[in-house]
DNA sequence: CAGGATCCTGTATGATACTG
DNA sequence: CAGTATCATACAGGATCCTG
């Protein structure tokens, strides 16, 4: 990231084009392979529900230590609630929070963009290799 | 996401996580650098107007290279449309395709989160680095 | 069970130089 | 002007082993 080492002069408001901008930053969060997955997941379940073994087993393919670093940025941030319950062995449970929850509507909206036009997008795809390579 | 579909296209090769999902390969566009701010310009532009030096103008901090690249995942995705006015020098104007349109109002609505939440966020993030160096 | 520590690799990104 | 080609690099992501 940071593709400028200096501010930007103008405006300064929370623009795309400022480096610090928040849509840069909320891309790269949500651009990281799980963490989009892991707040679908955790939108569908209940608080009491999802510890970190099952989280794993409900993200097909994630590996340890992925979900472990997906779940510590998602808690830094403020979107995840992580509760432990200090038995042994240790059960952890993760849960959206408030604001994870609202995340979760935009993040639905682009799912729904995907499941509709993706296909589509294959399409043009296919077009532009039948003009490459043919 | 989507679990649903266990088709493998190269017949082997199970334990891939789901490469149909649509939301992954979406997020995996998206998520790339430069991507959603040209589409966002874009969207704001009208067609006749931008062309590839105008474009990384308003883009600033792009590289030609990286502009070049993501113009041309855009265009190979039925999202932007490439017009060359063959003159010398050539110009060439791009703009969103009606289907790079709608892709920009999920974008919009994550957009518009980012800027009522960031703050939010940046907030937790302080409260957690003061858990951690206190 | 729920991670942490380490090592390794692919790839997105970038700087620079060149071209039709 | 609108790109390509080449080289270099940082970092996300993954495999594996270890621990409270």
């Amino acid at each position: 990231m940071t593709p400028s080492t200096s501010r930007s002069p103008n405006g300064s408001r929370g623009d795309l084009f400022d480096p610090q901008c928040p849509t840069r930053r909320l891309l790269d969060r949500i651009g990281t392979k799980w963490t989009s997955m892991a707040v679908k997941v955790l939108a569908e379940a209940s608080p009491d529900e999802v510890r970190f073994a099952e989280l794993q087993r409900r993200m097909a393919g994630v590996s340890q230590k992925m979900l472990s670093v997906t779940l510590q940025g998602l808690t830094r941030d403020g979107l995840v609630d992580r509760r432990v319950e200090a038995t042994v062995p240790p059960r952890v449970y993760y849960s959206l929070t408030p604001l994870g929850l609202t995340l979760d509507e935009p993040l639905a909206a682009l799912r729904e963009w995907a499941e509709q036009h993706m296909a589509e997008i294959d399409r043009a795809n296919r077009r532009s290799d039948k003009r490459t390579s043919g």
